[in-house]
DNA sequence: GGGTATCATGAAAGCGCTTTCAAAATCACG
DNA sequence: CGTGATTTTGAAAGCGCTTTCATGATACCC
């Protein structure tokens, strides 16, 4: 490593030209002239000189570096979503920087310290549900970023969070989600969801009751259970719901809260000597990497993550300030199908 | 933002003190009066003042960043990895920068522009194999990326390649989820390799067909069959190896490249009548998320991809330059038994 | 051939910090 | 109260670039 590494005044001597010279070969165009720029380059690939970035970015008050806040890198979901910003953010000559959430709510100082200090072009910030503390917190910090760079939101964003942003419309898929389950006949329809009703920002359960009430169907509160989000807590949700309830009373389909919790849910309805997609349909939600390969491969709503990454990027990039939805579908596999009985 | 961002100067002048006084409380520690360094933080808070780190890192020429290059984001693998990294970097202080490998493995100057231009403290690469060509291209980015900043490689390393590196024994490996299965009472086992034997820089095979000698076995060639490492793929070789062979001489055990192959491996042996664990054993790599709650849950080697992480920042940040073997360990779970015949 | 437009180059001022060195202020103590 | 030691502060140089402005060199035209 260094030993002095070599800069451009180091090119520029060798080359015999001031630094101005070198510089703007290192940027093409402008006028140089042919010998000069060959020799010039000449001496940069043999010094083996690398123009520093900092410098730059200290000079044109630019670092061609995006952040992104996102809750976990463990859960392919949000994978996802980052790899679908980052290839974007390269192909328009950025970076993207990952930040976790758990760094980014330290208090508000920090915070923003965190993403300021290095001076991003912009970022984007993945937001869902918090506990009101540490929602008062995001709240402030969001504030104070906004004034160091531009911001984009993403994911569960509340409506009255006042930032260009791209939602999951989760209660519409809810609806629609059960508006495709009764097209196949069923009329038993739980749903096994993450949270409290009135503590999801996207407010599942508005769209679950909807779907219901479009099929005037009744609303069943049994069939209305939660988990965490994890294969375990959907494995215990389904047994507890299953358990509670006449074998005559099971619901015939299961909406869940993603493709975790269905696959719990496929273990809970295995023990329970259901047969899938006979006796139970299923529907998860994401339509990770395992869920074709599962058996029955599963039905998922897919949410495009990596398109919300690259759509964030792009509207980051933008400078629009519009709210969006974002994009989705329903992936059909063997987990649904009209009820047996 | 901006509107002249507020800097050094702005918060000195209005606390009536010289500049490197503001820096002295910015950094903490150093000789100031409590009174003085009041005053200042008084006038940071209320000027919303943030540091540039770009402006510090032109004078230190530290950039508190490292880099990391990965083949892809989407695998979970990999962003296993990313995870262990990127939590001890921060638990340093650093910043952990992503690159992929498709945008590494350009023509190599602009590949170590790519890393070197962004001043790096140090980079993490994950190597495995390539063809002859790029393989080349990469042993020359590696050798000029080495005069920008220390190195550490990860993955499967080719033992000349003269970096500090912590690598997988992926011979050893093999060798004992043989002997595993063998200890279990299986003489059929088959594995489904990624690549032809010759190809593998980690020599699975050997490790394999040592296994077997170990245990006094024959190697049946049939019993060694290819997939790339997706679900897909894995379906399609265990097919064609079952298809290929009469009934009586399936293999009871299986040993998949990794846990997607093994997935696939699963549905095929759904196909073709075998109950698992009693008609056929089967084990995965990487303890990926979902094995535990595949049916049955699925006996996996856990490669401990976040601690490679963790250790590859630790063994960058130490400067050390020593070459050491992954951590490692088998994950017993229900898909493998001793065989039923 | 003289004057003007054009091109190629260089000098120098910043960008916002850290850090060294020296000066000023405060303290300790006989 | 004076002196030296110590603490607190400031001035200024520099980090490696970009960019503006000025200058010298060429080309063009009547």
């Amino acid at each position: 490593m260094d030993a002095a590494r070599v800069n451009i005044y180091d090119v520029a001597q060798e080359a015999e030209v001031s630094i101005s010279t070198v510089s703007r070969v290192l940027r093409g165009a402008e006028s140089v002239s042919p010998e000069t720029r060959r020799r010039v380059q000449e001496v940069i690939d043999r010094l083996h000189y690398c123009p520093s970035s900092i410098a730059r970015g200290m000079t044109t008050s630019k670092t061609n570096a995006l952040g992104i806040v996102l809750p976990k890198m463990l859960n392919p979901f949000y994978a996802m979503i980052y790899t679908g910003a980052f290839d974007e953010a390269v192909r328009h000559g950025y970076s993207l920087n990952m930040f976790l959430r758990k760094d980014f709510l330290l208090d508000p100082q920090r915070s923003v310290a965190l993403l300021a200090e290095r001076r991003l072009d912009g970022a984007i910030i993945y937001i869902e549900y918090l506990p009101h503390e540490a929602d008062d917190r995001l709240r402030e910090i969001l504030r104070n970023l906004k004034r160091h760079m531009p911001l984009v939101l993403i994911g569960c964003v509340p409506q009255d969070l006042d930032f260009p942003a791209i939602t999951f419309d989760m209660a519409e898929i809810l609806r629609q989600s059960v508006a495709y389950l009764v097209g196949l006949g069923h009329e038993r329809i739980a749903f096994i969801g993450g949270l409290q009703d009135d503590q999801d920002p996207m407010r599942r359960d508005v769209g679950y009751e909807q779907g219901l009430r479009d099929a005037k169907l009744p609303y069943v509160a049994s069939y209305r259970v939660y988990g965490d989000g994890t294969a375990e807590a959907g494995e215990a949700a389904l047994d507890r719901l299953l358990d509670s309830l006449q074998p005559a009373h099971w619901p015939t389909a299961v909406i869940a809260l993603n493709d975790m919790v269905a696959m719990g849910c496929l273990s809970s309805a295995r023990r329970h000597g259901l047969r899938l997609p006979e006796d139970l349909s299923l529907i998860g939600c994401d339509n990770l990497l395992f869920a074709p390969h599962l058996f029955p491969p599963l039905t998922s709503v897919n949410l495009n993550q990596q398109r919300l990454g690259e759509q964030a990027v792009q509207l980051l990039l933008s400078g629009e300030k519009a709210r969006r939805q974002a994009e989705w579908s329903l992936i059909e596999r063997a987990s649904c199908s009209k009820p047996a009985g």
